[in-house]
DNA sequence: CTGAAAGCGCTTACAG
DNA sequence: CTGAAAGCGCTTACAG
């Protein structure tokens, strides 16, 4: 590798100082047009490479944004990723990406790696169990942290999510709509905000079509299509025989129906299934997944859009940001079979 | 928030340098066990905050290693980088991600990006047409890059991968076993390596079986479940009426399956369809899907450490990788029927 | 075992 | 419109 390549370097093949250059390269009005452009065509024609961490010591802003949720390989949190991604290239800023796997101890490390490198803010779907210091120590150190999909209590950071309570009572009140008494509702947890309230927004609407709530129906714990596969036979062996199942997610929705159809049961037909999230998979599914929108996109954009906002010196409102979710009805669907 | 908490800061509260500090905190043996203690008790008391841009401006090494591929939300890739997190973890490197979406441009800016943090090196999946400069770039300024899953032309940087030639000829040689002799092969692109060499293993196992090679018979272009879903109609409208499928890989061969469903046949039965990578979800789609085994976690954990050995300076073989693939049976495939 | 001093490559008042 | 100089917060020879 050649010698380095720096403003300096710029400068003296010009002739100029290197405030200047720096200027230039920046775009700055205060050089001369021509000037900027023969400082530009020179860095291009050296290979200048700038160095962000030597700019990021000077100003303390590094153009860095993190990004932590529980599994990116997850393709909710991929789609929030991706909206994210979108509004922040359009900034140019750089996004460090982590999973936690609800590990507390991984997301404060990459909390404090993000905090070495000057990170400008977080953007975090915060692991179950996170301790109020941990994101006051974001905050405390100049990095602003934003939340999706999952609230935490005692903290007023702004949060992006949907509205599960209303959400998971749509997609409740469809099955009894279609003549269903006895429905399970698999997966999820009550660690998290969202776990409780798609419990409760089911229990809600059982409750208010006057069906009374067996806690029996309930098979908590699946988040994942293998999960909801591995759910199947539970479900199936439940004495109540359910005839349909509210579940968790999509991908729990997708596990349980390859599983009903493994035990030669037809999803759709012989039992009625809903998802939560509509993924781009739910409906190439076969049956097409009768779900929930849940806004991921939305999120995302939004989410990172108040960061910005905020890193920019604007007040945005704390608190949080509900999306409202919208009932999508395809065949994994169907009336009670009498 | 108070006044910034630095080196300088532990030295005056305690008397001693700032060299003396910098070093306590590294662990150095140069200082005495105790006066370390003391150091590191005061640092954390004080709630210091170390600064990798200051640190990484002077040693000219960052911690930094970016990952650039495809699609981090594609299973494929995200398998290889959740191996690749795992090793980078261990040795308390920061990993940076990207998608390229198969755009030179946005996979250059990322390159950029990641010399202008003082990146220490790179994990590509080269983007289709990546001109050989945009690899030099990062290489010519100290920034090692590392391949996995796609190779490219005319240049010497190690590459991890899976032996595609051998491996998809495992796929159709397990076809024409089960009496097969109408195969098509759904899927992927002439345009990577991987494409050419899964196509050419395809061609050369029909071959080698006596069987008349049909052009008509592949169907290029899906990579994904949306893709293999909507390329079900033209196979099954295919004159020659092909009995099975090969597929691209497992979201191609899942998407393909659903697609035979709604169409009301019955993949595994009326039509056999392999895949190619094993993703976690193969073994649970109904019918669990027959498929080769691509090594994911190989590929990750391997490239990652080749690149940190490279970085510990030991001079890693250069040159091809290959994984070997192993065939894996389950129920989407089944013997012709007559 | 500890300290004084230079320097990594930028940006930013301040002058002119 | 351009330049000289200080400083961001570390680490690293070099002394002692």
């Amino acid at each position: 590798m050649a010698q380095k390549v720096k403003l300096s370097t710029i400068a003296e093949t010009l002739g100029l100082s290197t405030a200047t250059i720096s200027l230039a390269l920046r775009d700055s009005p205060l050089v001369a047009a021509d000037t900027r452009e023969k400082i530009k065509d020179q860095a291009r024609a050296l290979g200048y490479i700038y160095n962000r961490r030597a700019a990021s010591l000077r100003t303390s802003r590094s153009g860095i944004i993190g990004v932590v949720v529980h599994d990116i390989m997850n393709p909710f949190y991929g789609e929030i990723l991706k909206a994210i991604e979108t509004e922040l290239d359009r900034s140019r800023h750089t996004f460090i990406l982590s999973n936690h796997y609800d590990s507390v101890d991984k997301q404060r490390m990459f909390i404090e790696t993000l905090l070495q490198l000057g990170g400008d803010g977080v953007i975090m779907s915060p692991a179950i169990g996170t301790p109020p210091e941990d994101v006051l120590l974001a905050e405390n150190n100049n990095m602003p942290a934003i939340f999706v999909a999952r609230s935490m209590d005692g903290l007023d950071v702004p949060i992006y999510r949907g509205d599960d309570t209303y959400g998971i009572s749509l997609a409740t009140n469809h099955l009894i709509g279609l003549g269903h008494r006895s429905i399970a509702m698999i997966g999820g947890t009550d660690q998290t905000s969202t776990g409780r309230d798609r419990y409760q927004g089911y229990v809600n609407a059982l409750r208010k079509a006057g069906i009374e709530v067996d806690p029996g129906l309930r098979i908590p714990g699946p988040r994942t299509k293998q999960g909801g596969f591995e759910a199947a036979v539970n479900f199936l062996s439940l004495p109540q025989k359910p005839t349909a199942a509210v579940c968790w997610n999509d991908l729990v929705a997708i596990g349980l129906m390859n599983g009903i159809a493994r035990a030669g049961l037809i999803p759709g037909q012989d039992i009625s299934v809903t998802g939560y999230d509509d993924l781009e998979e739910a409906s190439i599914a076969t049956p097409s997944l009768t779900t929930v929108w849940n806004g991921q996109a939305e999120v995302g954009r939004l989410a990172a859009r108040a960061l910005l906002d905020k890193l920019a010196g604007s007040h945005e409102p704390d608190g949080i940001h509900l999306i409202k979710p919208e009932m999508r009805i395809r065949q994994s669907t169907a009336p009670i079979r009498r």
